[in-house]
DNA sequence: AACACAAATGATATGTTGTAACATAGCTAA
DNA sequence: TTAGCTATGTTACAACATATCATTTGTGTT
């Protein structure tokens, strides 16, 4: 049983607890997502499951999906790239604070991270002070990774 | 001598400055966005354009002259919304920092905040420990204004 | 003024991302 | 088993964005 397998199967979990289907479809698009490991736009991971699992995926079906998913927590969109990226902590127990991401805008890669609660608060007052509610605090922010940074040097 | 082209005329000088040209078309789409006051897509301006000046405006051309106005700091792209906004402080002679941006989810309204540099770093912080470099520090924050807050409640 | 060149705009087509609407298939439970 | 709900398929299209090549306009030079 591989690491994906693995993942897969915590996500499994997870939703029989409550009562959620995580059907064979839902499966492959989510399998799809964490093997990459990094982000992909809904049409890109249609590729990738055709090429993984032969089977054709209509658009419909993945963006349908991706908001289960989404829902579920087992995969976050990434409104700055228009891109999707499986949750890092599918297999963790505990529940977790929204998260910030780090996207790579040369490769894709994303980070996932949980900025210091200081940070986040003083950036909620920043947003309060100008008359404005923050919604959530998941933060996006384009970065390069390591490796691109290697690369550009 | 109005709000807007008391506005557009400080943009005209940034320009002449060096060089730049801000002709009639540029103008145009400058000031559908200054006046409407809030973030546009590059079709709702094409449609206020449209209305203010009587002119059809291809979308090519739009995404053209936005693109020139980003280049010239006038502009601001809004990835988190795909839209843009005109720059707070075409009118201010000082140099400015990267700016944060708090968009309505309801009205598309945005504030153009500067964070203050402390809480910027720590989150700088934060993305280098990740083994991530920051390419800029426009933070983009899904948000509700005042006024859509007092309506919902 | 006439010309040459570059910058700006127009026109057309197409790529990419995402959704609406309605049809079908497949579970689940009485 | 049949009724009803959930999931998926199909088709069409809306919204956002760019590639490419043609034409116009503006600027400097002779």
């Amino acid at each position: 049983m591989n690491h994906v397998d693995r993942i897969i199967g915590h996500a499994e979990e997870h939703c029989k607890a409550h009562g959620a289907r995580l059907t064979v479809k839902r499966k492959q698009v989510l399998a799809g997502l964490i093997q990459s490991e990094k982000a992909l736009s809904a049409y890109e991971l249609i590729d990738v499951c055709k090429e993984q699992f032969g089977e054709s995926m209509p658009a419909m079906s993945v963006y349908r999906i991706l908001e289960f998913l989404e829902d579920e927590h087992l995969v976050h969109k990434l409104s700055l790239a228009n891109k999707y990226v499986a949750c890092a902590h599918i297999s963790c127990s505990h529940e977790h604070a929204v998260p910030q991401f780090l996207i790579c805008r040369q490769c894709s890669k994303v980070k996932e991270i949980g900025i210091k609660p200081a940070t986040i608060d003083e950036l909620r007052e920043s947003v309060n002070e100008a008359g404005f509610k923050l919604v959530n605090t998941q933060l996006e922010m384009n970065c390069l990774c390591e490796g691109c940074v290697a690369q550009a040097a």
